[in-house]
Formats: C-alpha cells, structure tokens, sequence
DNA sequence: GATGAATGAGCGTTCATTCAT
DNA sequence: TATGAATGAACGCTCATTCAT
C-alpha cells in the first residue's frame, strides 16, 4: 500500500475554481449595483449585500471598490471585442447591422460600459487604459472590417477613423438615450429593427436620390 | 404717517437684480467646478471658493447641491436649443455642418451637457426633466430642421425620428470620445472640419458610389 | 457721517483666539485620551467627546490623527525645555533636584512624553522629529547646566554625552515604573524627595574634587 | 479486550514536545513581529506568516493575540531574571558593568522588554503581571546584589529600592534613546563600553567608604 | 444677506477571530 | 490538527447641510 500524496493538481484546481467563482460573483454583484447607482454611489455595504457576502470579503478578492471597478472593465472586454471581432458579413449592410445590434443587445443589458466611459474623464488610469487599451481594439476591428469593404469597392473611400469613431459614437450616444426613455421611438423598436434603420443612414446617408450628382 | 420703506417697485427691481447676479455667478462656478470634476468630486466647498462666496451663502440661493445642478441645466438649455433652432441653410450639407459644428464646440468648451446626461440615469427628477422637456425640445427643432429639408426633396424620406436621435447621439458619443483622447483623429481636427467629415458620411452614408441601386 | 470699516484687527484677533482657544480645547482632550489609551486605543470619537465636540470640528483645527498627536507634542515641547534652561542655582545638587523634581512632577501629570518617545520607534516622523529636534534641545540644555558646573569644578569631568542620556534616561524609565505602580518605594515619595535622593546618587559619581584620587 | 491505543506516557510526551515546539516556534515568530511593528502594528496575518503557519493554527495555540503577547513575556523573563542573578563579580564595577552590558546586549537585540512596558499602562493585567511578579523580581536580584556589596563596605549606604529603580530606570531609558538614534554617543560605543562609563558614572556614587564628607 | 464653524451620518477599509472543511 | 476564507464591528475621515453671529 503506498501513501497517497495529496493529489495537488486537483485541488489546486479545486481551490482556483472556488476563486474564480467567488470573483465572479463579486464582479457580476458589482455590475448591477455600479450599473444602479454609478461609481460614486454605489456603496461597498451594498455590492456585497448584493453578492451575498460580507464585506471583508470583497476585500480578499479585490484590493480596493476602484479595483473592483476595473477588474469588470477588464472582465466585460474581451466579450464585447470578440463580438465585434466576430461578425462575418457580405455586404456593408450585414456588417453594420450586426455589428450595431450586437452592441445595442448588449447596452441595453450591460450599461457598464457606459459609465467606464463616464468615470474614465476624472480617473487618469482608467482613462489611459481606456484609451490605449479598449477602445483601439475595438477600433482596430471595426477598422478591420471596414477597410475589407472599401478594398472590395462596397463601401466607399471614406476616412477611416473619422467613420469608426462615428459609428462607435452614435451607437453609445443611442443607448444612453435609450436608457433615459427619452426617445420613444427608441424604445418601441427592437435592437434588431434599430439597428437596420440605424445602418440604413448610415449606409445610403441623408441626401435625397434626387440631389443631383449630375446626370447619370 | 411717513413713508418708512423706499418706493417698492425700483427697490425689487434693484433686489432681484442682486439676485439674478448672484445666481449667475454661483451657476457660472458651478459649470467650471462640475466640469473639472464632475458632480460627486464637485464639493460645496470648491464651489463657493470658484464664486468667491461662503458656502452657506450658496444655500441662500439654492436649496441644496443637486438643485444647483438642475437650476444650471435649466440656465445652459436655453441658449443650446436656440443654437439650434437658429441654423437657416439651403442645404442638407450646411445645414447638419452648422449644427454639428455648433455642437462640437459647445461640448468642447461646456462639458455640463454630457455630465447631465450621465448623471441623469442616477437621478429620476434630472431624468424626467431631460426625457420630457429638454431633449424632446432640442429633437424637435432638429426634427423641424430635417422636414424642410425632405420636404424639399434635398433629404430623402428616412425615418425622421430615428435619424434625428442617431445624429445627436454621434455628437454625444464623439464628444465623448474626444474628451478621453482616445481618438487622435478627432483632436487633431478643428471642430469645424470634424463636423464637415461627419456631416459627409451621415449625408452621402457609407455605401461606395459605384454600388448603383440600378438593376442587377 | 461716515461709514464705519469693518475693525479688522480686532476681528481677527478676536478669531485667532477662537481657533487657538478651539486648538487648545482639543489638544487638552486629545492629551487626557492618548494618556488613558495609547496612541492607538485612543479614537478621534473619544478624543471629540472628550473635548465636547463633534468628530468633524476636529478635522478643521487638525488634518489628521498623527498631526493631533505631533501638534500635541509641539505644543507641549517648549514648557518642557524651557523648565530645564529655566534652572538657577548655585550647586550641583541644587541644579540637578530641580531639575529632577521638575521632570517627576511633569511626568506624573502628563504622561504625554513617554508616549511620543514610544510611538516615535513606529514612525519615522516621529522619531526624526524628536531625535533632530525635541531631544537634542533637551539635552542641550543640560549640556550647558553641566558645563558650567565641570568648569567651575564642581562636577568633576565626565564624558558629558553619556551623563547627560543617562540622566534623562533614568528619568524616563523611573517614570515608567512609577505610573506602572510597579515600584513601592517611588510612589509613597514626594517627587522632590525621590528627585533628591536620586541627585544624590548621581551627584556623587559626577563630584570630583573630593573623591580620593589619592591624596591631596 | 485489545489495547487500541498506543502508550499513553510516550505519545503523551511526543504530544506535549509537538505542542512546546510549536508554542516556540510561534513566540519566536510573534517576538519578530511584535519587535518590528509594535503590539498594534503587529497582525496576526503577519505573526502567523513569520511562523509559517496559518491564522488559525495560532488560535489552537494561544486564546487571542494578547494571550500571545503575555506568553511571549512569560517565556522570556526566566532567561532575563537568571542572567542578571548569575552576575558573580568582587567589586560594584565588575558587577554593575555585567549586569549592564547584558542588558544593553539584551535591550538591542530584543526589542521586547521595553514593549512590554509599554503595552503594560494600557493593560491592567499585564501591569499587574509586571508590577507583582517580574518587576520585583528582578528588582530583588538587583537588591541582592546590592546588599552583598554593602554589607562588604564596598557600596556605601544608600536607600537600596532607589538605587535599584534608577538604575534599572536609566537602562531602559538608555536604551529607548539608543533605538531612536537620538543619541550619537550611544550609538557609537560597543555595548560593553557603554556599560563601563554608565557604570563609572553610578559608582562612584554609590561607593561610599573612600569618599570621606571628612572635615571641610 | 453673508459667513464659516459645527455637525454627524455614512463612507471605504482593516483585521482579530471563527469555523467548515 | 491545520487551514484560510468569511465575518462584521469598528476605525479614520469627508462633506453636504445648518445656524448663531
């Protein structure tokens, strides 16, 4: 009979899932309070109320509530960049509504997002992680995407940057909007229909068919 | 019987003057201090020291910190919606150019109206008041803008509602962006030449010229 | 008739004294709970309610915590040293009664002393503030009392560093032992008769005249 | 009927030997701590890490923290008692200089002492271990010694209780400013050197016979 | 009307202690 | 017996608001 050794892997795997897990909780606990009350106005008391937890607790899994704040920055990335990353489209059209309703399906669920952008103008170190790290990778791709169509001829030679920043504009201005209430019409039409009205101007822009680019 | 008081119209005239002064000047503290450091970093205390007043004093004007920053949206909204309302164009192009030019630098030099924005989904009186009076009067006057335009055959015929709330929304979300620095190619543009750029893409879209409509 | 300016020295006066009556209001209250607690044990709540105030009034007279404790021991540092240079007397033994009457009585009331002296091991302001400062000025004093006594010949010559630190040591540590109770014989003594039997020990190691270094 | 378990006496021994080991291996790690961080400073997270053990592994050992501070003193007077009775010298000099230059030895070494008398104000149980046990007992060594001298007309006839406290008062004060650095002198000199001047300094006022207040 | 000192509720955070494993 | 995650009371400190002057 040998003596077993403590199957170290195992638990090892056992004790990194317990913490992966506990952090999950925390950070999804953390999404709805910051998402409720703001950055400011969510309390640690209530956060770890929400994940069921006392707060000390929270303290073992995050070194601080900025840290915590962070941690689902970068929790909820990698999500919203592989979906970008991920659409396969034909034409402008497809592309664009798919990317447009992804990104309102999931603002109208995660408004994290939202207030990263928010607190990231008085908080330097956000601010640069947002800006060096997240939001050109997400440009990146969105940059991707639109250079094949322009290399194919479908969309048409526009400056890049100044479209995607556009694009990316308008899509977290409507949903700030949405969630205000303060546009019906936004409200009473589905992310998927929004998105194609929204591609659509994109797309084929706001000048009459009849505005004259000279006789055909 | 003498008259004891001084002639009462004159002296009103005199007080609410001081009045109207004084709110002025706590309000035009309020924006410098809100924009540098939004509405929680904002302290009574710096606020007061910007109007060269003592805190107390503050709150013989104003009720309490959040009712300063709602009497300064009121006091800010005028002047945006008449901006607004005051482009005469015979064109599409002019016209959204003006108008979003117009928007980059207010959003440039006055930061409040993002702030209200942000803050609005915190506060249910700051919301109503931008969901029913405030933006629904400035999507009006857009809206008003946009009609004449289609009904004059220079913009096509698109949903007024959803091109309406898509434009500001790009100028909320790229103003926004601009703040953060996170897109070199919006600082390095005046704001005139960034509303020429985005103008062009919400009027001629996206969709390359040699893509005719025409028959397959 | 004119119009009166406001007095503005007085004005001020009249509110320098109120903060230095408030200042001192505190630090008496501040004195009696670092005294009872420690450094530590003492709370800003028990410091305030000591001092019949709220919590926050001490953070407009103090910064913080430490800067109570520091300007505690400012405040208290200047009757110390000025008692010690204060000594006139004739004798060796006169001198070194007053002075260690002055010490066992100032102990015995405040015991503020030992405590900087302990935290000063866990803070490095603390202790650069006493070791560059406080004790140096203390033993300066002494210095010049036993320089004159060694060069009148009254005091026979010693290394006066050592005689000096071991003086104010054996203050301290009698100190020590007497608040603890831990030594009968120094509490059932006036301090100025323990003052005189402990100058008698020392007094007769440092006279040298008399003592036979062989004969006359 | 089988015997089931082992021995009693020699697994009893085995137990009680892993329990002493790890009491000692716990005090060894609690002495460091509580030595670089002082009593509050000290964390039982850090005690614990120092021990290579874990928080809870401390508790079956120790009720509290301050349970562990009070064995950890318990522990070390037995050793600081015995090398001040084990002094065996033919004169006050060769006596006072032993016990003094272990002290010194002791004081700069392990920081614990002086912490013990610290703590000691703010806990009555602890003043009154020190006050009623260790204290006088290390006072009655002295006192012994003392005595011996006197008796033998080496030491001249003092009060012994105060010649005792001083000069255990003036350790201890010494060596508190040593560890502040407060004192160049103290710093620069080996311990043994140190003792020999304090020593000179006390004896030759405690030496009575040779120093005749003879006829003026 | 103007002042600014006083207030105290409530925040983020720490850490001695417990207990299920 | 050993572990270390969980706990929550209690801390130092901030700041919107009040009110005597």
């Amino acid at each position: 009979m040998t003596i077993q050794s403590p199957p170290l892997t195992p638990a090892n795997n056992r004790r990194e899932r317990r913490i992966a897990a506990r952090q999950s909780q925390i950070l999804d606990a953390a999404e709805r309070v910051f998402a409720a009350r703001g950055y400011h106005g969510a309390t640690t008391r209530e956060i770890a109320a929400a994940a069921d937890l006392s707060e000390g607790t929270l303290y073992n899994y995050f070194a601080n509530k900025r840290d915590l704040f962070l941690a689902l920055l970068r929790s909820r990335t990698d999500e919203l960049i592989q979906a970008i990353a991920g659409v396969r489209a034909d034409s402008v059209e497809e592309a664009l509504v798919q990317v447009l309703a992804g990104q309102f399906n999931r603002m109208r669920t995660h408004h994290q997002f939202r207030l990263f952008l928010q607190e990231a103008r008085l908080d330097p170190d956000l601010n640069h992680h947002l800006a060096t790290d997240i939001l050109p990778r997400i440009s990146r791709e969105i940059d991707r995407q639109m250079s094949g169509l322009m290399d194919a001829g479908i969309m048409r030679q526009v400056q890049p940057e100044i479209a995607n920043w556009t694009l990316m504009g308008a899509v977290v201005g409507l949903a700030l909007f949405a969630e205000l209430g303060a546009a019906p019409a936004l409200d009473t039409v589905s992310p998927e229909a929004l998105a194609s009205q929204v591609a659509d101007i994109f797309i084929h822009g706001l000048r009459g068919a009849t505005t004259p680019e000279g006789p055909p």
